[in-house]
DNA sequence: CAGTATCCAACACGATACTG
DNA sequence: CAGTATCGTGTTGGATACTG
């Protein structure tokens, strides 16, 4: 998705939005707002992603400073994704607009 | 954009990002807070969206219930676009994230 | 003024196969 | 297990021209 344009001088919601928007980044924040969470678990609970388009997204996410990637050299390798503080933070940002859906949630889901 | 997926039975935050995802609906919420304004405004203040895109945008707001369209039919046509007040409601809900984007808008844009 | 119609480009997503 | 590579698809966005 293309959130930031040129337009955004005045709007750090622009900011937010190119950070957390597509359709599973928020899903994402969602799922390792419980705790850090490994990657196939990760995507059995998104149910649906694709092993790609999850980790394009962990990428970016991490690439913006959201979200942690520890690896432990182990056999077989593991490796846990969790929030940053800059993370959490967006996490708590986020709780009102959750709520907002989660009250309006019938009639904006009737409406399509 | 798809935001909204099978996984959202939990998430209002899918919801409200499926309602207000996308390059341009976050500003146009920002423009229209300010209360009523005209296509032509609207399309000079985001500087950059064209009107087929910004046709689309204002629809699908519409469509959401967020925005009013109020048609004067006066000669030359004049329509306001302003927010509902599920839109005003949403609006409020969406200003910690956008302080939150303000708040990191420097590292957040370094890295994008 | 306030759009619609058309055509094109960019990107995110999706499915599958393969690898350290 | 945790990815990467490749290819195909659909939606969104962009540019331009035209209309009531």
């Amino acid at each position: 998705m293309h959130i930031a344009g040129d337009a955004d001088q005045l709007c750090g919601m622009a900011v937010a939005i190119d950070v957390v928007g597509g359709k599973w980044k928020l899903h994402l924040m969602w799922v390792l707002a419980e705790g850090p969470q490994r990657f196939g678990r990760i995507r059995r609970m998104l149910d649906g992603v694709s092993e790609k388009v999850l980790a394009e997204n962990l990428r970016r996410l991490e690439a913006a400073g959201i979200v942690h990637r520890e690896l432990y050299p182990e056999v077989p390798p593991r490796v846990e994704y969790s929030l940053t503080p800059l993370g959490r933070d967006l996490n708590e940002a986020l709780a009102p607009l959750e709520e907002w859906g989660d009250r309006n949630r019938e009639i904006l889901t009737a409406r399509g």
